[in-house]
DNA sequence: CTGGAATTTGACCACATGGTAAGAAAACGC
DNA sequence: GCGTTTTCTTACCATGTGGTCAAATTCCAG
């Protein structure tokens, strides 16, 4: 376990990964070069090397710091709370994190993208697991009749696809709507009536 | 213009950009090798070169293709038609591409995560002006009260987004959803679903 | 069958790439 | 200040990369 400990380390390593992020996801894994990471971090590529054992590396590291945080919100929608509220709220949070992470977003489009080859035991892991248990909640609430009958799973699909379109497809989306636009407010009032028709008995 | 015309011609240029099409949609331009295009393609390298000058070349003979495709059924939209049918058809249309031809699906994603660079004038120009177009069609919908009134544009993203969800994240919905399960035929009935209840006035 | 055109190939090149090795330079504990 | 450890750099290497070139092979019209 090399843990970054001193300060040095510490400070070296989070600038490394920023420009890694930077880097893997607008490139993807194979298209990302040490070099470029190293130029946008500042650092010499063998310094690189010195923190991080290969390129490898540091995408497992961006990967595995990711997961959490993404999976985060729909962790905390609770099953005690009212059903509508706590859907829209993981909507509004999930779209939140596109809008001020997008670049963590990309990296996990490309990754996903790419067959997942560097995720596959994440995704199978607990992300399915996390998915199965909120799923059981949503079907929990449709028995109950406090929100419409819909297969839990596409429904938790629906959530992601529409959130996370608006930090990927940000490019197109923003030339579609040209000038004067706010993406993510229009986005965050849209999604709130979509969701509110939708799950309405 | 180096338009295909002898059989050969016509029959190579295709196994190319076929190869090339698998291979670019699954490690994004940069990622991509002309060794394992044209390994895929069972052709030699200089072969490939021999009918497209570049990389680069193939690429963009690929989008171009493309793009046609993708906006195809946006564009059959009938300002005629029953609005709840024509959209849910559009819907419907653009599901099936999805499922049919998930490698353009990812190509285009992978180009547009990536900042669109060889796409920008696509996206700005045919694109824009149809979305423009189809925005003002849902638009007079809206205001005749036929269908729910939405900002028209994020329908129509929201119908990419959801779409394009099953064949760009393809990994991920069949690692959540487990065995026994067809992604596209489920989509299919929920999409129905979503977008009837979203339209009711 | 044959000559010219189309197609294909093997050898090659310059450069980029991930990573290494060894020592110089800082930083730190005392 | 000094010796040790940490950090960093220069020079380097093997391999991969996009692409070229001249020659070989195949194709095809007459």
């Amino acid at each position: 376990m090399s843990r970054p400990q001193t300060r040095i380390q510490q400070k070296n390593s989070e600038t490394i990964l920023e420009a890694a992020l930077e880097v893997f996801s607008t490139h993807g894994f194979r298209g990302a070069t040490l070099d470029q990471i190293a130029e946008v971090a500042g650092l010499s590529k063998p310094n690189l090397i010195y923190y991080f054992p290969s390129k490898e590396a540091m995408h497992q590291a961006l990967l595995t710091r990711l997961l959490d945080t993404w999976l985060d919100p729909l962790r905390e929608m609770d099953p005690d709370g009212e059903p509508v509220t706590e859907i829209l709220r993981y909507v509004r949070r999930k779209l939140e994190l596109s809008r001020d992470y997008p670049r963590e977003s990309r990296l996990f489009a490309n990754e996903i993208l790419q067959g997942a080859p560097r995720m596959q035991a994440a995704i199978a892991g607990d992300l399915t697991a996390l998915v199965a248990a909120k799923s059981a909640v949503l079907r929990h609430w449709m028995e109950a009749g406090r929100i419409a009958r819909l297969p839990p799973e596409h429904l938790i699909f629906s959530i992601w696809a529409l959130t996370q379109h608006y930090a990927d497809f940000d490019v197109q989306v923003r030339a579609v709507l040209g000038e004067g636009h706010d993406p993510f407010a229009e986005a965050g009032d849209y999604l709130d009536t979509l969701f509110r028709k939708l799950l309405a008995p």
